[in-house]
DNA sequence: ATCAAAGCCATTTTT
DNA sequence: TGGCTTTGAT
């Protein structure tokens, strides 16, 4: 397994001290590392990029192995990018040679080359989730099974959650035993047979159609081994099924792989992600050599200390213990909120107050979810405080954009049905709904692609003269533009498109408010075509269709002016000087719906250990008592993740007594001085400074108080929302973990106390 | 065909 | 609370 020529890298290389320099004790061992598995368990801030760029450029420089035989694989775009411009950074500017890009990438490449063997046809297009919603649907209401089934995006990510597991509609099917369940593996086998007739495969497909191509193709197999005789995984510990069968297909022969994570940062479950490829790939690939990296040289001492904590809390772990020669820096601040709008208020005030010597660009507010945004949205515009918001709406996700891309992509690919109905009449051209089910008819009794079938239509006279004129207008316009793609750029289509549908107008009169802006995402797009070709790479419209589908945010983080806001997830990787993380609630974070498992839990766990290792200097805590949240205003107790850290490391600041909203001040007058909303805000005020955290509510003595979790022997677990009567006529307001939010009368239903969620001390 | 009212329902989302 | 989809009326 190790071929001498690899073993010692040669020392009269030219250049090799720049490619260790730098580099501590286990970062150099790990780049010099010959072949044979490799498990780099890189702590955040370790410096894990660096280690494989460096890895990258040994191998190719000091160890003559040949960059085509180099593969590195990536989630991101934005990780690739950065990797191949810092091993060019290493090796010159010449070319690379190498593959460097994300795991989805390289399987599209292979499937563009390799696809017929599998059936595949030549030219198919990539369904975002957008267009993958639109296809389930459409198979919901054509076969009825909209009741049985389930709503559309629950049916969808059922579907998405087998085909990551690798499983087919037939072993959906087989091991289906509710109606529901059923109906599901039906529309899974409807849906794939719909994109294969359209010519099109989703995200999940790129990995899963690959892997089956090498299941059935020792060749092929063999033939991209080669390619990745040295393979390189970034982020393992969110790899899913597909991408292990594809990376265990891939060294099969050779064994030869270098991976690197963190299991402690993996936050993807919900996507697919399998930690326990990180967790067993020492037994996978056996005589694994494993490297630590767990200096960090990111954050302050105390940061990493109080992060570290945290992450000891997790049972499903390698462990790692990070340490850092950085300086013990400022303690935490952990800021106790009453209400979510003087949460906000005291980070606005944090920010004015740390802007005198900072720029806004140092700051960051991470939040679990995207609705928290808001409040912080709202003060800082009233404060004047420069933001961007990271991630919300996707560039390649906006309507405008997808519209004109559809032209492309039909024009390109004229079994495109989803396309196809997408732009039939947008914008609108009096093709109605009575118009195009003729056409479905059709296309469906006689097996023809959309276009196909709305020419029939018209060749047969099964339409009015109105909606004939305008089809056929239509189905001119596409074969011209499908004749034009031979010839011209993507950009000139572009315009083409543009200037034929009359899209500006349609904007214009459909969203007079902000028709100007999506003019300008518009012409954003046209740049980047232009640029596209500039590049000189592949000009082919297929070429660009493929690049816009996989390449997800135009606008990168911290490329605008001002404080950056995002959720917790959108921060991996990234680093500020100064972290906000909000929202630390029972319910809100750990989130209500990971509250069920403990592997859940884990989840939220890591993702607070992601969030606060992204601070370099300063890390805020805050938590609200009460918190607006989804139409209501309601209690929660301070987030069991606030009592892992060790009290020490924190600097408590409770609110000025006058520092509360006016909503919250007109509640508490309002109520009675018995309300216990209101005792429980006034103890709050005047109760002394510590981390291990209050009860958001007193309890009234029967165990049944605001904020405490019951067990109802029907709807399972669940939390108290809120009490009304007392004695035999109490009733309890309570959500329960599966079954939602219910009025139950505990003088009839025996619920067991499970513990006071606000008492989490163990 | 188009628009307004009304119901509905809420995590996270690298590609 | 608000954003999205469906429904109903013109």
């Amino acid at each position: 397994m190790n071929p001498p020529e690899h073993d010692t890298p040669r020392l009269a290389a030219v250049g090799e001290g720049q490619v260790f320099e730098g580099l501590n004790e286990s970062q150099h061992e790990a780049v010099r590392y010959g072949r044979g598995p490799l498990l780099v368990l890189a702590g955040a801030g370790s410096g894990k990029t660096r280690v494989i760029t460096c890895r990258i450029a040994h191998l190719i420089r000091n160890s003559d192995v040949p960059p085509a035989c180099i593969t590195a694989m990536t989630f991101t775009n934005k990780a690739a990018t950065e990797m191949r411009e810092r091993v060019e950074g290493l090796l010159g500017p010449d070319r690379l040679g190498c593959w460097i890009g994300t795991f989805h990438s390289l399987c599209l490449r292979i499937l563009r080359r390799e696809g017929h063997r599998i059936g595949l046809a030549s030219g198919f297009n990539i369904y975002d989730t957008d267009d993958q919603l639109a296809l389930v649907k459409r198979i919901l209401k054509q076969e009825a099974l909209d009741d049985t089934a389930g709503k559309p995006r629950s049916v969808l990510s059922r579907i998405s959650r087998a085909k990551n597991a690798l499983e087919s509609a037939d072993e959906l099917e087989r091991r289906a035993f509710s109606p529901r369940a059923r109906a599901v593996a039906q529309v899974y086998r409807l849906y794939d047979a719909a994109l294969r007739k359209a010519n099109a495969v989703d995200f999940d497909d790129l990995l899963v159609l690959t892997v089956k191509l090498f299941n059935n193709d020792e060749e092929a197999r063999r033939r991209y081994s080669r390619q990745c005789e040295y393979l390189l995984v970034d982020e393992y510990q969110d790899t899913n099924r597909p991408q292990y069968r594809l990376i265990r297909h891939l060294t099969a022969t050779h064994g030869n792989v270098c991976v690197v994570g963190d299991e402690d940062q993996s936050i993807y479950r919900f996507r697919g992600a399998e930690l326990k490829n990180i967790l067993d790939f020492e037994h996978d690939y056996p005589g694994t050599r494993t490297i630590r990296l767990e200096q960090n040289y990111r954050s302050t001492g105390a940061i990493i200390e109080a992060a570290g904590a945290v992450i000891a809390n997790n049972l499903h772990r390698k462990g790692k213990t990070l340490w850092t020669e950085n300086a013990r820096g400022d303690r935490l601040q952990l800021f106790r909120a009453p209400d979510d709008r003087v949460e906000a208020a005291w980070v606005a005030g944090r920010v004015n107050e740390l802007s005198a010597e900072r720029t806004l660009e140092e700051f960051t507010v991470l939040y679990r979810t995207n609705a928290q945004s808001r409040q912080i949205e709202e003060i800082f515009r009233r404060e004047r405080i420069p933001y961007q918001i990271v991630g919300s709406v996707q560039f390649y996700e906006r309507k405008e954009i997808k519209d004109l891309l559809a032209y492309l992509r039909l024009a390109a690919n004229p079994a495109d049905l989803v396309s196809f109905r997408r732009i039939v009449n947008t914008p609108a051209r009096g093709i109605g709904q009575t118009t195009l089910e003729i056409v479905d008819q059709i296309g469906r009794n006689m097996g023809m692609l959309p276009l196909d079938a709305a020419a029939q239509a018209l060749d047969q006279g099964l339409l009015k003269s109105r909606p004939a004129t305008n089809l056929a207008r239509f189905v001119g316009f596409i074969a011209d533009l499908t004749d034009r793609a031979a010839t011209d750029g993507t950009a000139l289509l572009l315009e083409h498109v543009l200037e034929h549908t009359a899209y500006a107008d349609y904007l214009k009169k459909s969203y007079p408010e902000n028709a100007s802006e999506r003019m300008e995402n518009i012409r954003s797009l046209i740049s980047a075509a232009v640029e596209h070709a500039e590049e000189g790479a592949d000009d082919s419209l297929q070429a660009f269709l493929d690049r816009s589908a996989l390449v997800a945010s135009a606008d990168d983080v911290g490329s605008q002016p001002g404080v950056t806001l995002m959720t917790i997830h959108c921060a991996k990787g990234l680093e500020f000087p100064v972290v906000f993380l909000i929202g630390l609630e029972e319910n809100l974070f750990p989130h209500m719906m990971a509250a069920s498992s403990d592997e859940d839990i884990e989840e939220e766990r890591r993702l607070c250990y992601v969030a606060m290792t992204r601070a370099k200097e300063k890390l805020f805590l805050t938590h609200a008592r009460y918190r607006r949240y989804q139409g209501t205003f309601l209690p929660n107790a301070p987030s069991r993740f606030l009592d892992e850290v060790p009290a020490e490391l924190v600097r408590v600041v409770d609110p000025q007594p006058g520092a509360m909203s006016n909503e919250w001040r007109t509640r508490e007058t309002a109520r009675s001085s018995g309300s216990s909303a209101a005792r429980a805000a006034a103890r709050a005020r005047t109760s002394a400074p510590s981390v291990p955290s209050q009860v958001a509510q007193p309890d009234p003595g029967d165990g049944y108080g605001v904020g405490a979790r019951v067990r109802h022997p029907r709807f399972g677990a669940g939390q108290i929302l809120g009490r009304e009567g007392s004695g035999k006529n109490l009733k309890l307001t309570i959500h329960f973990d599966r079954h939602g939010t219910k009025k139950i009368l505990p003088a009839y239903t025996k619920l067991a106390n499970t513990g006071d969620a606000g008492d989490q001390s163990r």
